[in-house]
DNA sequence: GCGACAG
DNA sequence: ATCTTGTCGC
């Protein structure tokens, strides 16, 4: 077996707890990108009540052909048995595992990545997206569909807008309405992305839909909606 | 003690 | 996350 890079993944909730406090003060909060060619999304399901993670990874060409045209570069979906249950705030140590196995299979090496889930807009700022980061040393990006923690104001109504969520006098990421009249996503920083750039992205690749392209197809595949 | 709580 | 049909709206 090979070393892990960071830690092992069996590890008790307060073992865990402490682990994400040492591994936060690693998390790049400024920009550190190459040029991007190539984006992935990342996202996770679970077949066979739950016993079963799936983890799936979407490659995208960048920039884009037109204005709606994506091409998908690769998909990976890899599957392995579920070993730790959802707690709130520890939602990485459940589903890494598996998103790292999907990228152990992917061949094309992508220059950004986003992940349905937190960056540090997190309790002790290492949400999945951060964690991610940190282990593949790449630029990441948390897109989530609801709120884990932080205060702010409702956005605007246009697709777009955005106001910042904060905790205490701290900016940990963004709520973005990126569809009209659709609830909006909680955008943050994952690691070696700063909060405008991350905003530009994920406003780069909406399509009509409520998520960002990367995250979308991502999803679609990990609940194996997808094609 | 009483809520809140990514997926 | 997942279990699930129809239905309202652009």
């Amino acid at each position: 077996m090979t070393t892990s890079p960071l830690h092992d993944w069996n590890l008790a909730p307060a073992e865990a707890i402490a682990l994400q406090r040492r591994l936060a003060g690693r998390v790049e909060r400024a920009d550190r990108l190459a040029e991007v060619r190539h984006i992935a999304g990342v996202d996770i399901g679970f077949e066979e009540s739950g016993a079963i993670t799936r983890a799936a990874v979407v490659v995208l060409a960048w920039p884009r052909g037109s204005e709606r045209e994506w091409t998908v570069v690769e998909r990976v979906v890899h599957r392995e048995p579920t070993r730790m249950p959802y707690v709130p705030g520890l939602l990485s140590f459940r589903e890494l595992p598996a998103a790292l196995g999907a990228f152990d299979e992917l061949e094309t090496q992508p220059q950004l990545v986003m992940v349905d889930g937190q960056g540090i807009a997190h309790p002790r700022r290492l949400g999945v997206a951060s964690h991610l980061g940190l282990w593949l040393d790449l630029p990441t990006i948390g897109v989530a569909k609801s709120r884990l923690c932080g205060r702010h104001a409702e956005p605007g109504p246009e697709r777009g807008d955005w106001t910042p969520l904060t905790d205490g006098h701290e900016v940990i990421g963004a709520v973005l309405r990126s569809r009209s009249g659709v609830k909006p996503v909680f955008v943050s920083p994952g690691h070696r992305i700063s909060l405008p750039t991350a905003l530009d992205w994920v406003i780069h690749c909406l399509g009509r839909t409520k998520l960002p392209e990367p995250t979308r197809l991502a999803d679609r595949l990990a609940s194996r909606r997808g094609q």
